[in-house]
DNA sequence: GCGGATCAC
DNA sequence: TATGGTGATCCGC
């Protein structure tokens, strides 16, 4: 979310503290300077909260390897400066005088931000909570509203070291279709500034006013205030804005005077290298703690304070950062603000947090779930996936990735699951006793599934059942999905276009299963596909018991519907309830609806289960 | 291309 | 007692 306030003095002094304590503060400290908050205190009680748990030791050892890493580039900097730097040198300078010709003065860029977007509209519904310290969010914070920010309370904390900060804290679920309802509303207004606007996030937009001042002959501020007095008029929300010649410093510019606030830098070179001259570089969208640390250490605090050390950054940093240091120190950035849709989507993933598991059927049963849940998830985006990726993090947190590339593109539960198992069995192997927290799966190196359906009458149609960008596929990836006009023709006659369009798609990738089935009567697909498929696996593993079964959908269906319901009695047995187990028709897999559930073995389903 | 790491929200 | 989910990018190999 949003963070708040711009205060450099008030920035925590990393000796006093100690690295991990800092780090331990969470990422939006600095971000969001806290004005009347004892920051020694909050941090003593964040630290003490945390200290012995598994969290906190994998804090410690990132703490650490960053320490030796920043020792590293203090060696290497040393090294290098014994050196003759004249020509990198010169080669910074040649980059800069380049950047400088690109300069572009003539946009009116702004950086609309809702203030404690989530909080804000909790309190719309329940106004009393505007006078008691209150966030959002289960185990982690979403946001919290300004009174519980007095109290250090922050977006990302834990909620129950938020607890320890403030015990009064008022705790709420998040309510994401409410917020989205009243994102809507918001940039409905805000199209009327700049109709391509740039949606950043669901509380966060970019807007080019340019047009709207000239056609108005209005100044940007002016137009910026009257927007925002719009708004809050209108949706009862209240945002904050930021105007300047760029994204990078408009964004910058609305966390100057939040909440309900609006600051400007001049499009003027001189206004703008003084801004960026005493800018912390950890204001800069880009550089987190980590970056921050590494710059701070060789004497980079503000972005002022690039341009003396600009001969180490490529050496140090690598190129990409110092081209990124380079812009920052001219308070450069771009000024193209377009809509979300026309930005190509590159993954669709899912993964999920839970106690530790470690027993491997309960991992199936895991992987099992992540590939239903994934399979919805490109179903929804229209995606298909090139390379599978299985994210696992152990239960001491750290964090590893296996990624495969599938013989063709994946989308089907099954298929995500039969390619993502072996990675799941070869990190069993290879950590005898692994024990997890999380497992997630991603698809990326994406491929459309969008396709130009024809209906009954041979109008084609462009199926969209989100709004989700319709990413521009090249010719040759639209190549993969042309269909069979025969077999459309036949399906036109079907009601539901989603229908019919889930049909081709399981028809045109050529698997075994059918994803959807609302008839009854419907047939399953013909015993003929399975051959079809391309390197069919000739056994699956049971996702519950982990034994190979025939590669046959009925058998393996069927087995794995024995096991799901032999599991669910096992459970209830152990929890020693003398609830009736309710049977799982036969076919449940195949349809796809919410009694699909798989084996759920966390106890929150588990009680769930028995209500 | 893969895996780790960082970052934003 | 207990520390999120989704998507993107970069680096080193």
């Amino acid at each position: 979310m949003e963070s708040s306030g711009d205060k450099p003095a008030s920035e925590p002094e990393l000796e006093d503290y100690g690295t991990l304590k800092y780090q331990l503060l969470g990422p939006s400290l600095t971000k969001a300077g806290q004005d009347s908050v004892d920051q020694q205190k909050v941090s003593e009680i964040i630290y003490n909260a945390s200290k012995g748990s598994k969290f906190f030791s994998h804090e410690q050892d990132r703490d650490r390897n960053l320490t030796l890493k920043i020792e590293r580039i203090l060696k290497e900097k040393a090294r290098l400066e014994r050196l003759d730097l004249s020509h990198e040198l010169r080669r910074a300078d040649e980059y800069l005088a380049e950047l400088e010709l690109s300069r572009d003065l003539s946009q009116h860029i702004i950086h609309v931000d809702c203030d404690a977007f989530f909080a804000a509209v909790e309190e719309l519904d329940r106004p009393e909570l505007k006078t008691v310290p209150m966030a959002v969010g289960k185990g982690v914070l979403t946001t919290c509203n300004y009174l519980a920010r007095n109290f250090g309370v922050r977006s990302g904390m834990a909620s129950f070291v938020a607890k320890k900060l403030c015990p009064q804290l008022v705790l709420l679920p998040q309510n994401y279709e409410k917020y989205t309802a009243k994102a809507k509303e918001i940039r409905a207004i805000m199209a009327e500034y700049d109709p391509l606007f740039e949606s950043a996030s669901i509380d966060e937009a970019y807007l080019n006013i340019t047009a709207f001042c000239d056609e108005n002959q209005m100044e940007p501020a002016e137009a910026v205030q009257r927007m925002r007095a719009q708004i809050l008029e209108t949706t009862k929300v209240s945002v904050s804005a930021g105007i300047a010649v760029n994204a990078k410093i408009a964004k910058i510019s609305s966390n100057i005077n939040k909440p309900n606030g609006q600051f400007q830098v001049p499009n003027e070179r001189q206004a703008i290298m003084e801004f960026m001259r005493d800018l912390p570089v950890r204001k800069v969208n880009g550089v987190g703690r980590v970056f921050e640390r590494e710059l701070q250490s060789i004497g980079v605090a503000t972005c002022g304070d690039i341009y003396p050390n600009r001969a180490l950054l490529t050496k140090l940093f690598g190129e990409k950062a110092f081209q990124f240091l380079a812009q920052c120190y001219l308070g450069l950035g771009r000024t193209k603000i377009e809509p979300v849709e026309n930005h190509e989507r590159k993954s669709v993933s899912t993964e999920t947090t839970f106690h530790e598991i470690g027993d491997k059927e309960e991992l199936r049963a895991k992987l099992w779930w992540a590939a239903q849940e994934l399979e919805k998830d490109l179903t929804r985006t229209q995606f298909k996936g090139r390379t599978l990726a299985l994210k696992v993090k152990l239960h001491t947190f750290e964090v590893l990735t296996r990624q495969t590339a599938p013989s063709r593109p994946v989308c089907i539960a099954k298929d995500l699951y039969t390619f993502a198992l072996p990675m799941l069995a070869k990190l069993e192997k290879d950590i005898p006793g692994m024990k997890l927290r999380l497992l997630g799966l991603r698809c990326s190196n994406l491929v459309s599934t969008q396709k130009v359906g024809i209906n009954f009458f041979g109008v084609f149609t462009q199926p969209k059942p989100t709004p989700e960008p319709s990413s521009e596929s090249t010719p040759t990836e639209k190549a993969d999905h042309e269909i069979d006009a025969e077999e459309a023709f036949e399906s036109a006659a079907r009601q539901e276009i989603q229908d019919e369009m889930n049909d081709l798609e399981t028809l045109s990738q050529e698997t075994p299963n059918v994803p959807v089935v609302r008839e009854p009567e419907e047939p399953a697909v013909p015993e003929k596909s399975t051959s079809e498929t391309v390197e069919p696996p000739p056994m699956w593993d049971c996702p519950i018991c982990s034994r190979p079964q025939i590669a046959d959908d009925r058998i393996f269906n069927e087995h794995m519907d024995f096991c799901l319901s032999r599991q669910t009695i096992r459970e209830v047995v152990q929890d020693n309830t003398e609830e009736p187990t309710p049977s799982i028709p036969a076919n449940s897999r195949k349809r796809k609806t919410p009694q699909t559930s798989p084996p759920e073995t966390d106890p929150k389903q588990k009680r769930l289960f028995f209500q």
